[in-house]
This record gives structure tokens, C-alpha cells and sequence, in this order.
DNA sequence: GTCTATAAGGTGATAGAC
DNA sequence: GTCTATCACCTTATAGAC
């Protein structure tokens, strides 16, 4: 997404504070054009019509770190380096940019029909996961989990905390948000020793 | 929710399938009616504004999962007893109506202002956890792991594979859904064999 | 309890002036 | 590029007949 004009920054940056929080049914163009301080009728004269800034929203988010694991994926690290180094891209990317997990799953939720499609644009390859699994790199560690469920288990303990952030923050943590992110962070390096535990 | 008529229980079950694939804006009363096929004025007649049907299939959804959490937080079983009877419960519950995760994160994600006063009426007290994780049923584990983060495990773990169940189906399970409902099967058995290892 | 008719307002989108 | 005016439509909600 090539952002050309202050006004059409202007319009994405409140298109996805309002898309992650309240939703596409939930956010009109009105309220966009409001946050955004500009006439509604520029949301129609830069994206054409509301889907389609929609769908500009949602690809960037899903891009923000799709890539990224991708990129991890394909590379010939051995477990000691891939999985930390994995997970710390992946909380980094959410305290980043924390309602994006919440965001995308809603929307996929909702429209499951589009999973075919986004794999094949996102490029992405699950049978990558289980070969590396299966590689010598990994042998040396002993016990070799289901690794469809070794991948769940990573990706949930990762990004289930970010997804139900309130519910998190005010149970666990009494409503202190630093004491939330100081949590996650931590989590960064208590994950990896987590998952290893898995393999023995 | 006492259900009294045979309409009222119409709506109900199509306001909870629409709302909880389509959220709030993204249903609307006409739809309700149309998939209970009955007049839309009669939603307004049961439940007087779009805001208390909602909010009745809202506290529904919460209340299908909260008090078998509260139940199993008070009682006074060990280690062995506790954690896989609690990971089998939550699991159930999710295999029974695998949306509601994902409804009620993004409805309190969107108005997390909500949270303090849903911890008092559900009754949740964070502190019960904690205070188990210290008594004598589970000394004899061992290693003792900060009791907030293991419980945050425990909950990622059992809930996000289904909050992201689409994801999970297509890029895990090239979208056979008896592959994914069999694994969420397996995890059962084999959350608290992990978790279990947490403790080591 | 269930319907029709209607109200008042918001929605996305576009035409056309500047 | 940015604005005003306007479009047809959909939204929630209610009044009143039966």
C-alpha cells in the first residue's frame, strides 16, 4: 500500500484504529472522515467505496506479520535459534500493534470463505513447518511432537494473550496495563523454555 | 434467560447464530426476523431495542462458560484432578459453540470498558487461582511457575485453536474439518501432559 | 401477540460547482 | 482535490388496527 497524499494517510491511519476496534459494520465512513478531521466524500474520491478501504486496511494488517513468519519459515535455523527467535517476532509484532490479532481472527471468523484465497496471496506453505520439524537440525532434542500441534501450540501461546488483552489485563493483572505489557515481555523469553519442554 | 414463548426462543437462536458469526453492527433486526421468519416488530415487542437482545445473548454466551470455570476454581482437587479436568471442560464447552471465543473477545476488545463490571457480576476472582497454585496439593510438582503466566498458558492454549479455527482448518489441516474437530479431540489428552512439564 | 403503516434518521455513493 | 447537494436505500423504533 503506497500511501501517496497527507490526506490519504490521513485516511488509513483512522480507517485502522476504527476498523480494529469497532469492526467494518461497525465504523462508517462518517466516523473515519470525523476522526480523520476531513470531508467524507474524499474516503469516496481516494478508495472508491468503503469495501474497498476495507480491504486496504486488512491486507496491510495481515501483511504487518505474515511476512515476517514466512521469511522465518524458509530459513535453516536449527530449533535453538528458530523458535526464539520466532516467537520474539511474533510478541513483537503484537505489542506493536496489539488489536491486530483480534482484528484479523474476527474477520476471518466471519468470512471463512476467504482463507482459500489469502494463503495463496499471503504465500504461505504449512508443509514448511513440518519438514523443519522433521530435519536433522531438530532431531538432536529427543521427542518429536505432532507438529501441527507443536505449531498450534506455539502460535496460541503466543498470540492468545494480545487477542483477549482486556480480559487478561483486568483478571490477571487488576487492571494494570504496564504490569500486562511488562508480562508479555517476559513472555519472550519464557516461551521458548516452555516449548522446548515439549520435546522431551 | 427464561425463555418463555415459542417465539421469543425463535429469536433467540437466530440472534445468537447471527450475531455471533456477524457481531452486533453487522446484524441487523430485519436479518434476526428473516432467519426466524417471523415479524420484525415482534423483536422489539420480546425485547424492546436491539441494544437488550444483544446484550441478553451477550450475558448468554458469557454464562455458558464462566460458571463451570468458577466451579472448578473453588473446588479443592490437586494437580492431577484439577488441570485436565478444567482443560476438558473448557474444551467441551468450545466444541459445543465454537464462536462464542471469538464473539465475546471482540465485543470486549471493542468496549473493554465494560470489563470491571463483568467480573463482579460474573463472580470471578483472579485471586483463587493463585491461591491454589500455592497450596500443598501442588507442591509436590515441583518447580513452581509464576501463577498468572501459567494460568494465561493454560487458557491460550485450550482456547485460541478456537478462536482461530479458520486459520487453524486451512493452513494446518488443508480445510478438512474432521481433521481439526479430531485434533482439538486429541488436545484433551494432551494439554495437560504439557502443562504438566511446566511444573518440572 | 401479531400485524401494517409510518416516522425520523443514518448509510454509502455520486454529480457537479469551484 | 475538495467541497455542497442530493440520491435511493436501509436502519431502529413505535403507534395503532385486529
Amino acid at each position: 500500500m503506497t500511501l501517496n497524499t497527507e490526506t490519504e494517510q490521513k485516511i488509513v491511519a483512522s480507517a485502522e484504529k476504527l476498523f480494529y476496534r469497532k469492526g467494518k459494520a461497525g465504523t462508517s465512513m462518517q466516523d473515519i472522515a470525523d476522526d480523520a478531521g476531513i470531508n467524507r466524500t474524499l474516503l469516496n474520491y481516494y478508495f472508491r467505496s468503503k469495501d474497498q478501504l476495507f480491504e486496504a486496511v486488512f491486507r496491510n494488517a495481515m501483511a504487518s506479520f505474515v511476512p515476517n513468519l514466512a521469511a522465518m519459515l524458509n530459513s535453516e535455523m536449527s530449533f535453538e535459534d528458530y523458535v526464539p527467535r520466532m516467537i520474539e517476532t511474533v510478541i513483537d509484532a503484537m505489542l506493536e500493534n496489539p488489536q491486530i490479532p483480534i482484528f484479523v481472527l474476527q474477520e476471518l471468523s466471519s468470512n471463512p470463505e476467504r482463507m482459500p484465497q489469502i494463503i495463496k496471496e499471503m504465500g504461505i506453505d504449512s508443509t514448511v513447518a513440518e519438514r523443519k520439524m522433521k530435519g536433522e537440525q531438530w532431531k538432536e532434542l529427543g521427542n518429536q511432537p505432532d507438529p501441527r500441534q507443536f505449531m498450534l501450540n506455539l502460535l496460541s501461546l503466543c498470540i492468545f494473550p494480545f487477542a483477549a488483552r482486556p480480559v487478561v489485563t483486568e483478571i490477571l493483572y487488576n487492571g494494570d496495563n504496564d504490569a500486562y505489557i511488562e508480562a508479555m515481555k517476559q513472555r519472550k523469553q519464557l516461551l521458548p523454555l516452555l516449548l522446548k519442554k515439549f520435546m522431551i
